[in-house]
DNA sequence: GAGTTTGAAACT
DNA sequence: CAGTTTCAAACTC
């Protein structure tokens, strides 16, 4: 009870507290709100200290990314569940996309949530694995900005809140409830029954799988008290400031998620401007209504996308978090029940609507999320959805994706540009089965989620939207997003392959191909999910490292979201090393050039010339140490800067000054949890993060977290490149100043990663006079 | 945009 | 494990 969040909630929580439910919560939370803690740091916190599970192969990275999917799980399944015609729920599910995706962006996102000035409301989800409900409840005003007439003209994202709701669920109940209230209310019933119908098919199988994929996750906080039956399922406060909370749900707590049958949902965040449109909201009122109020008006608020405090919360009261409020169904039966009390009367009609309504809205939060990661947008150029996340995300961000698209700031989540293709919100809507199927994957999702985060910006949206596409052939196809966009949704160029071979970098990076891509005969698609996976599994069982992210980082690395957490740690390396022979490891041929990561003793490349460190243990020319440190993702976009500086440059000078520092952070912030498998950074925008194929595509089909757990621990060379570390680490780890041709004194990596930014800075320090190959580097 | 180069992936 | 082939990206023009 004493818990703080009630201090940040404030009066929004005032009434959470009296309810039993929250109460129960209190009893069980564990969560404690965390305050300061950026979301970056979260999510490297969070992140790193769970080994990828989620994938199969070792992603170093991937921690973080884990959890990100995680988030996204929740966004899609929310998603899923609601689709939201409402111009006002797209927004909201905007918002919650570029939420779920930012998370590690947060400092991005919630400055364009500021500026999208979207605000959530409430959304409150009910998911019934069993039968859990799934309500959102969204309040009018929930409606935010988004352009929306309706829309508050408050910037949400001013106050902040970003809300993200998960719903696992199973649709059907929702279904049910949707159903109820449209006797009650035909009007608002019909619509809520829309959007549910969209999420029905999924639902039921997928309820469950989310509350597996999401204990095992652990990254998600849902919790469900079996007992009760208006249990909460999870309530997660956070406080926008501080991010990290999430995790910090005890682990019974997450257990016994497991047992629920519910699904939990989350989030969001608030802010003032929640509260107001919270105060306009009106909830119907009824049985469900408390369920409803409570959820709309004490938003269980997750900290999940936190945004940077910094950024944005720090104008908002932050405090406040949305609780959401889940019904629990012990039986099926139960759903049956709830369903009916949707129906019920004007609380079902109104809760209906409402709840249809804050479904929308979770979407909506889902998509006010992805705003505020729309300025990550550019930023997030990476990040790479996994098959799996993919495929729920891409049915939640069908339905974000329209939204978000009326939102039009939609558009501008980057790379994201799922989020683009989310075709439109009509998809959703229009495609019910997509959704059902979502489920399964919405499961995986939870797993993904994290990833789809990550990558999600970019990948994920592709994926998503290919999946949108393929699943629901009616919707409208993606709309083209911003240009901007695009890049990041280039993609493979496969004739041969069927993109079913490690040849095409869709497939190695674990993401369907989309639309972006060029491939013939494409067979990697939600559609031959079945291929897809099965092919996995072949090239897993002779390389168990095969979609492993070809950049090994260090633990080191672990870097925060925000800023520095890209910094790789100077013992990067390539897991298999480079076989270069003629392109001295200074074109993108290499693999560690274009990871941006320097050659390793493991190379067996001949020449290396490799800017970012030579095999021979040569300190790698300045540059190197910036790239190294960013993520992949960001090393593609460093190595992409890195190359043409050094196209630019080598032509004059030597290729290893090529790289810029500065394109890693750039990066970086865009994607910094994500590296591609293959550490492709080239395309530039996917950067997905690479998870583990094997545990993607479980996760996906099973919806069984806990394989792809299994998997993902059983791999633990991916997670954490100890091995490697030691001698670069060792390089890293001292700073080492190296000059780069250019004269420019560049940090190892290394440095980057554990030293502060300042480092950084001191890489621009231009030596030179020092030589290129810094006595420094420890290596002969 | 076509053609070449390159090196990883796949195959033998 | 080594050698060869296939493949698609990267690169060049």
């Amino acid at each position: 009870m004493d818990t703080p969040e009630r201090n940040q909630i404030g009066t929004s929580i005032s009434k959470f507290e009296d309810s039993p439910v929250f109460s129960y919560i209190n009893n069980l939370s564990p969560i404690k709100p965390v305050k300061s803690v950026h979301i970056t740091q979260t999510f490297n916190s969070l992140s790193f200290s769970s080994p990828p599970s989620v994938f199969t192969s070792p992603h170093v990275s991937f921690h973080k990314e884990s959890r990100f999917l995680k988030g996204h799980n929740f966004l899609d399944s929310s998603k899923s569940k609601v689709s939201s015609d409402d111009g006002n729920k797209d927004c909201t599910n905007e918002q919650a996309i570029t939420n779920a995706g930012h998370l590690y962006n947060d400092s991005n996102d919630l400055r364009q949530c500021t500026d999208s000035a979207v605000s959530i409301e409430d959304a409150s989800v009910e998911a019934p694995c069993e039968h859990t409900e799934f309500a959102i409840e969204l309040p009018q005003t929930l409606k935010y900005d988004c352009g929306s007439p309706d829309c508050h003209p408050t910037p949400c994202c001013d106050n902040e809140t970003v809300s993200v709701l998960i719903l696992p669920g199973n649709s059907a109940s929702v279904v049910a409830y949707a159903q109820d209230a449209c006797e009650n209310n035909p009007t608002e019933g019909e619509v809520q029954l829309q959007e549910i119908s969209q999420v029905e098919p999924k639902a039921e199988g997928a309820g469950c799988d989310w509350e597996s994929l999401i204990s095992n996750d652990t990254d998600l906080l849902i919790f469900n008290s079996p007992n009760e039956p208006e249990a909460f399922k999870g309530l997660i406060y956070k406080s926008l400031d501080s991010t990290p909370e999430f995790y910090n749900f005890p682990p019974q707590l997450l257990q016994s998620s497991n047992n629920v049958q519910n699904m939990q949902i989350v989030e969001l965040v608030s802010s003032s401007s929640q509260r107001e449109t919270e105060d306009h909201y009106q909830p119907g009122a009824a049985s469900d209504q408390l369920e409803v109020d409570k959820t709309q008006h004490n938003h269980a608020n997750i900290a999940l996308l936190a945004d940077n405090p910094n950024e944005k919360m720090d104008n908002e009261p932050a405090s406040t978090l949305h609780r959401g409020m889940r019904r629990r169904c012990l039986d099926f039966e139960m759903a049956g029940h709830q369903r009916k009390n949707p129906a019920d009367g004007s609380s079902s009609g109104s809760c209906m609507s409402q709840s249809g309504k804050k479904i929308a809205d979770n979407d909506k939060h889902l998509l006010t999320i992805k705003r505020s990661g729309e300025s990550q947008r550019c930023i997030l150029p990476g990040i790479g959805l996994h098959l799996n996340a993919l495929a729920k995300t891409s049915k939640d961000y069908k339905n974000v994706k329209p939204e978000t698209l009326s939102s039009g700031e939609q558009i501008n989540l980057s790379s994201s540009s799922s989020s683009l293709h989310l075709p439109t919100t009509s998809q959703e809507h229009q495609h019910p089965l997509s959704i059902s199927a979502s489920s399964e994957r919405d499961m995986d999702l939870a797993q993904d989620g994290l990833q789809l985060a990550e990558d999600g910006s970019q990948a994920s949206a592709y994926l998503v939207s290919e999946e949108f596409n393929q699943n629901s052939p009616k919707k409208k196809r993606r709309k083209l997003e911003p240009a901007g966009e695009i890049e990041a949704c280039k993609r493979c160029n496969c004739k041969k392959s069927k993109c079913l071979k490690l040849y095409c970098e869709c497939f190695a990076a674990g993401v369907y191909c989309i639309e972006p891509c060029s491939c013939q005969d494409c067979f990697n698609k939600p559609i031959h999910e079945d291929t897809v996976i099965a092919t996995r599994k072949q090239i897993e069982s002779r390389n168990p490292l095969a979609f492993a992210p070809k950049v090994i980082r260090s633990l080191d690395s672990v870097p925060e979201i925000g800023e520095e957490s890209n910094k790789t740690p100077a013992s990067s390396r390539h897991k298999r090393g480079c076989n270069c022979k003629k392109s001295s490891c200074l074109k993108k041929y290499c693999e560690c050039y274009q990871g941006g990561v320097g050659c390793s003793i493991g190379c067996r490349c001949e020449g290396c010339k490799n800017a970012f460190g030579r095999k021979d243990g040569s300190a790698p020319i300045g540059i190197e140490a910036e790239p190294g440190e960013e993520t992949e993702s960001c090393e593609k976009s460093v190595v992409d800067k890195a190359l043409q500086k050094t196209k630019i440059q080598n032509k004059e000078v030597d290729p290893d000054s090529a790289f810029p520092a500065t394109p890693l952070r750039f990066s970086r912030q865009l994607v910094p949890l994500s590296f591609s498998s293959k550490g492709k950074p080239p395309r530039s925008s996917s950067f997905l993060t690479t998870i583990s194929s094997s545990g993607l595509y479980t996760s996906q089909k099973l919806g069984k977290p806990t394989i792809l757990r299994s998997q993902k621990f059983e791999k633990p060379s991916q997670s954490v490149p100890d091995d490697e570390v030691p001698e670069i680490l060792h390089d890293n780890a001292s700073p080492i100043v190296k000059t780069s041709p250019n004269s420019k004194r560049v940090s190892s990596p290394q440095c980057d990663f554990g030293a502060s930014p300042s480092r950084r800075s001191s890489r621009k320090l231009i030596l030179q006079s020092i030589p290129s190959f810094p006595s420094l580097t420890p290596h002969h």
